[in-house]
DNA sequence: AATTAGCACTCTAAGAGTAAGAGTGCTAAT
DNA sequence: ATTAGCACTCTTACTCTTAGAGTGCTAATT
């Protein structure tokens, strides 16, 4: 047999071990490769392959005289060169459109529903991490006193976005020099990059030195925070049930391990940004070991990043085991990131027709 | 031995084998009893004792030649009658109010943090609910266009909260009427209770006919839409690895049950609505069957109410396996619930003095 | 040269049997 | 009323055994 066909042999039977390992989740013989996949070879010749395969360190023995299971890097050969991938069916492509049109159209209820929804059609873990807050442009921004001693700096992005921070001054402002401030501030900074606003609003303030002195003081005293605005994002988690119910993680341990991290946002939000690396697919799958993060290395990340317009503003994907049905899952995931980026770039783009103002 | 004698006796047995069995998580053996609690009586004794209490429904023999544990009545019984509360030591209350401190003055910052911080005190699963919005005053009201079809109508309560809804007009309105309109608002609606916003709208438009019909006419679809302002709530949940140390759920099974709970908001904004029924004692507590929900029936529920001044805003409160610390956790969540009260009445209040205005 | 049948060998998983020990209930003695 | 003593029960841990699933190797076959 030349060396094509054996190679192509080879990885059919990788092909078929790992698909079969991820619906039964038990070591996989060779007489049930030969049973579920009807080759016209023996179970012996199937044995031999599957030492090939063991020795390319595709699979492994959990013990000398069980059947094989894959590895990490089986997994990461099949999902790069074997696995074709099975496209949503019309009617999960309609549920899941179904699902964000019954929301209102505000952005915190679509990114919150976005992990459940991930979770309710992967049976999977969902995740979701809605950063980027600063690079979002300033639509509009509010001042109200609660206290006479704090303020309540409100502010809307160009997404629709809110954001509030309390603000401790060291006077306090009536509320109708507040209410200059804010139009003054609507006025002049409309637009701008929220990261920029500080800068945008020293160089506003010195070139022109006839404004109130007051009132530039106050405004900037209004931005001094160091954290305002800072490195912002929400994490959003669902499906930790489905994870239960994997039958490799009935071991507690292992669960312990795994729920630790997606119950520490901080955690999770690290794990998501640095699975976001441009490259030229869409779609990132770690698996096992190739993350780095010891909690989670029993399980596979596969995540897609979500955009309004170009601008990336956070990401998506699934956690489970690394057994899990990489075929289905990567366009979902793909597909989710696309409709999410849909409806946020057309909920604030809106349509481009000239507004015909009610009066 | 006269009647008085006995029962204390009995009781005191009681106790002993409920904190014991509260340690351990075992059946307690007269012997145990006899070892860990001096009395001069013998483990026949202490038998006979509980014999007695086995006949009361206080304790059970998981089986016939074991030890006992205590049954949701027995700790009824042990929490009413027998329980000495331990006060938080003068570190942990330090430490507690470190933690708020820590944080900005957002409201939303510290009833976010309430659940984590009553989870890493206890132990346990700590929970809040945030409800009773709609009672909230209107502090301030603010109209944004977002697209030329959407706006966005903003809400401040007098404690500082924000709420925001995305509003489609019938025609789009703009920028300019927009302001007019909120500025009507904020005239006209200041301090009233948002479920009342409705009705003092229509009635204040009725009373003043010269008004520009089509300001009222946009005014009051604003504020159209059937589910603005009800029934609003969020519910924080922190401190599931906690629940998954116990040993009494290291049965996955049982640890399934529990997380579908946990995970689904609305169960749990119900569970701790229930469990919010008017009485002479702050601190409530469920214990397993007493419990309506199935899934936590082998649970205790732990919760107290927290207020702005004497309105109740919220539920807090921690979830746990029937044998829980009782003794240390009702006074916790008491404490916390006092707390929270208090941050909450002083960020909202603030200082009376009549405030300085900077101008 | 590649494939395969056949078989010995290994290891797991489940079940049965056993023994130790913890704990009880009961009885008779104190 | 209390307790010592003892028989009895049940759990738990351990060992032993066995069935069966699966492999690797060798020799035979194509």
């Amino acid at each position: 047999m030349d060396v094509n066909t054996s190679n192509k042999r080879r990885n059919e039977i990788l092909k078929t071990l790992i698909c079969l390992y991820i619906q039964d989740v038990k070591p996989i013989s060779s007489k049930f490769i030969k049973q579920k996949y009807n080759l016209p070879i023996s179970t012996a010749t199937i044995r031999n392959i599957m030492h090939e395969l063991e020795e390319m360190n595709y699979i492994v023995q959990p013990h000398i005289s069980s059947g094989r299971i894959p590895t990490d890097k089986g997994y990461r050969y099949y999902i790069d060169s074997l696995m074709e991938e099975e496209d949503l069916t019309p009617y999960q492509k309609q549920k899941l459109k179904n699902e964000y049109q019954a929301l209102s159209k505000k952005v915190e209820d679509v990114i919150n529903k976005t992990a459940e929804i991930l979770s309710c059609m992967s049976y999977e873990a969902g995740i979701n991490l809605f950063f980027n807050f600063k690079e979002s442009l300033l639509k509009h921004i509010d001042l109200v006193n609660i206290t006479h001693e704090r303020t309540l700096l409100i502010v809307v992005t160009d997404s629709g976005l809110i954001r509030n921070y309390v603000i401790e001054l060291s006077k306090p402002v009536a509320d109708s020099k507040l209410r200059e401030i804010s139009n003054f501030l609507n006025i002049n900074l409309q637009n701008i990059p929220l990261f920029k606003i500080k800068i945008e609003l020293n160089k506003y303030l010195k070139e022109r030195e006839n404004l109130s002195i007051n009132l530039a003081k106050k405004t900037l005293e209004i931005f001094d925070s160091d954290d305002i605005f800072e490195d912002e994002y929400e994490i959003y988690q669902d499906g930790i049930n489905y994870i239960l119910k994997k039958p490799e993680f009935k071991d507690i341990d292992k669960l312990k391990c795994i729920l630790d991290v997606l119950e520490d946002k901080d955690a999770m939000a690290e794990i998501l940004r640095d699975s976001f690396e441009p490259s030229l697919k869409r779609v990132k799958v770690l698996i096992g070991r190739e993350n780095k993060y010891k909690n989670i290395q029993e399980c596979s990340l596969v995540t897609s990043n979500y955009r309004i317009g170009d601008r990336t503003v956070g990401i998506l994907g699934l956690l489970g085991p690394t057994r899990m049905a990489y075929s289905k899952l990567l366009p979902l995931v793909e597909y989710m990131s696309e409709v999410l980026s849909e409806i946020l770039t057309e909920d604030i783009l809106g349509d481009n027709e000239e507004a015909k103002y009610d009066d």
